[in-house]
DNA sequence: CTCCCGATAT
DNA sequence: ATATCAGGAG
C-alpha cells in the first residue's frame, strides 16, 4: 500500500503553497534574532514552550552578556537561570545550553553541525530545533513541525497524525522540496497572525476554502 | 507517559 | 481561571 497523491490531491496542495507565497514572504526570513548559528541554536532552545517575541527580549541582552561558546560553555549555571528566566522551564534550559556549548566546543571545534543526527546528539536540541538550525543556516530542505505547523497542517488535511516526527514525514511526501523551507515560514507567520489557536480570523483567512475545520 | 515553567491573550 | 507559546528529556 503505497501513500500515493493523487493528482486531484496534488492539485489542492499546489493551491495553498501558491496562495501562501502571494500572502506572505518568500524570503527565508528568521523570527528569532541573531547573527551566528550558535546564537540561533541556543535560541532556538530558548524558544521551547515560549514566543519568539519573548526569546528575542531575552537573546538581545544574552548576546551582549555572553559573546561566545565559550562564555556560555563556562557559564555559572544559576547565573545563567537568572538571564533567561522570563522564557520558562529556565533550569532545563540553562543546564542544557551549558551542556550543549560545551558539547559543541569539545566535539565539534565549536561548529555547529549540519547533519540531523549528530544535531539532535547535542543538549536540548531535538527534531525541531535541529530542523531550525538545518533549514536557517544551511538551507537545506527541511520541515520544522512546531506548535504552529502541527495546528495548521492538520486544519489544511496536509496530516491526520498528532505526533511531530509523523507530521514531518507526512509533510515531506506530500509537499514538494523546495517548498519546505518556505512552507514553514509562511504557516508560522499565518500561525501568529491569523490562524491562532485560540482566535482563529477565518472570516478574513485567504485559505478557508481549503480549511478542513473551517466555521 | 510525565515533568519542566514564565508571560500573555482570552 | 485557563489555554497557549518556533519542545525536549527521562
Amino acid at each position: 500500500m503505497s501513500g500515493r497523491i493523487t493528482k486531484k490531491e496534488k492539485e489542492r496542495i499546489q493551491k495553498i503553497l501558491d496562495l501562501l507565497d502571494e500572502h506572505y514572504t518568500r524570503e527565508y526570513k528568521c523570527y528569532l534574532n541573531h547573527e551566528t548559528p550558535w546564537q540561533l541554536l541556543i535560541a532556538t532552545i530558548l524558544s521551547a514552550q515560549c514566543t519568539d517575541e519573548r526569546v528575542n527580549l531575552v537573546t538581545k541582552d544574552l548576546f551582549h552578556k555572553y559573546t561566545s561558546l565559550e562564555a556560555f560553555a563556562s557559564a555559572d549555571q544559576k547565573e545563567l537561570e537568572q538571564d533567561i528566566h522570563s522564557t520558562g522551564f529556565y533550569k532545563n534550559k540553562a543546564k542544557n545550553i551549558i551542556a550543549c556549548t560545551n558539547m559543541l566546543l569539545k566535539e565539534y571545534g565549536g561548529q555547529v553541525p549540519e547533519n540531523i543526527e549528530e544535531l539532535t546528539k547535542l543538549a536540548g536540541v531535538g527534531r525541531k530545533t535541529a530542523n531550525v538550525i538545518r533549514g536557517n543556516i544551511y538551507h537545506e530542505p527541511s520541515i520544522v513541525v512546531d506548535t504552529h505547523v502541527k495546528r495548521i497542517s492538520r486544519k489544511l488535511g496536509l496530516t491526520k497524525e498528532e505526533d511531530p516526527v509523523k507530521i514531518e514525514f507526512d509533510l515531506m511526501k506530500v509537499l514538494p522540496k523546495e517548498h519546505w523551507i518556505l512552507f514553514n515560514i509562511q504557516i508560522i507567520t499565518h500561525g501568529r497572525g491569523l490562524c491562532t489557536a485560540r482566535a482563529p480570523q477565518c472570516e478574513q483567512c485567504f485559505l478557508k476554502e481549503l480549511c478542513k475545520e473551517r466555521k
